[in-house]
DNA sequence: GTCTATACTGAGATAGAC
DNA sequence: GTCTATCTCAGTATAGAC
């Protein structure tokens, strides 16, 4: 049949979101699609490619947006610094548009994170987006030195990470009793946290 | 022999160190180590109960380190609030120490962060320390909602935990050109992002 | 109590028939 | 393109020697 390959795709999609991709197991997405297991070596080549294929059809939509974005503001600066928020809402409303039509996506995502995997995925699928931001973000803070705002890019990538998957690292004493908040809300606090870090003054030199 | 165990232990402490978790096999370390496959299902049960007891070793001075100097700073303070980067170095500051005198455990914990293992090693060995810590930072950050707290808190060990560890994420072409900054430098940056994030102003609401 | 030898189960990958 | 059969390697469990 043709679409061995799409049955593949969409409950491997649906079982990598529920479960996590280690505890989801070749065999399992193949019983479930009712294909033989030898089709995901034939279609993907590996368990890994078949991961990068599912990446690939949901992060387009979302870099080329957010692209788009950042060529409007950098448009309307004409040549000036935009604000680091700006630029910071550039980044995060594609997601969170995407987060909000598609849950899926950002389950997705999440386990990604959860499993360690982000950062293969990030190079693979992201890079060329995170290059244009980080430019960008460097003329927003021309004050900052080189070196201390590279390491400040690491540090809103490790939050941004960790933020879009509900993790149960901070013990559940101190969880707020309403719950958890929405991913657009989490989203919107995010970025004023990175916007208030990313602008904190330099730190000072110590002999 | 009586330190079969211990001979387990180093071995696996510097496979896992330089390989990472999932990629070093039981069947590596006991070969490196000299001694037969099931001791190590006898002395820990388990491939993560091995990891619990890596972890363990490391972990528990760093956190009586910390907390004995958060005791200093209430005490100090008399009730009083304590500044946001005073709670955050003392914090960082025991890690710094672990990190520089033993890089191992850096080592280690960056390669538990890179595959997600993370958060079940902090809700195991970090917890009671944490809770510590957030109750701190909540009397030094009155004015901030409760629910949007506990987000920053959420965004501060995700960068946190991704400062630990040299990240390839980000692209090497924004890499600067004298590489990459040491450890304690590295947490000296954290402390100033982590203040500027978390005395960010409230997120104003939206209707 | 410790340790060895060996067997068991389930994973991903692959060669070759159709 | 698809499927069967098989391979290698993982973590785990058990039986029994010292």
């Amino acid at each position: 049949m043709i679409d061995t390959k799409q049955k593949i795709l969409d409950t491997a999609e649906r079982l990598i979101g529920d479960q996590g991709y280690a505890a989801t197991s070749l065999r399992h997405i193949i019983a479930e699609a009712g294909v033989n297991l030898a089709a995901v070596n034939y279609h993907f080549g590996s368990k890994e490619d078949l991961l990068d294929e599912l990446i690939l059809r949901k992060a387009a939509g979302v870099n080329q947006e957010r692209l788009a974005l950042l060529d409007r503001l950098e448009e309307e600066a004409a040549g000036a610094a935009i604000p680091v928020g700006k630029v910071l809402t550039a980044f995060f409303d594609p997601m969170m548009e995407a987060g909000s039509r598609n849950p899926q996506f950002v389950k997705l995502m999440g386990r990604m994170y959860a499993e360690g995997l982000l950062p293969g995925v990030v190079s693979k699928h992201f890079q060329p987006t995170l290059i244009r931001f980080v430019q960008a973000l460097r003329r927003s803070l021309p004050t900052l030195p080189e070196a201390e705002l590279f390491s400040r890019l690491q540090f809103m990538i490790g939050a941004m990470s960790h933020a879009v998957c509900a993790s149960r690292t901070v013990p559940a004493a101190v969880i707020p009793a309403d719950g958890v908040p929405d991913f657009r809300q989490t989203m919107r606090w995010l970025v004023v946290f990175l916007t208030g870090g990313l602008q904190a003054p330099p730190t000072p030199e110590v002999p």
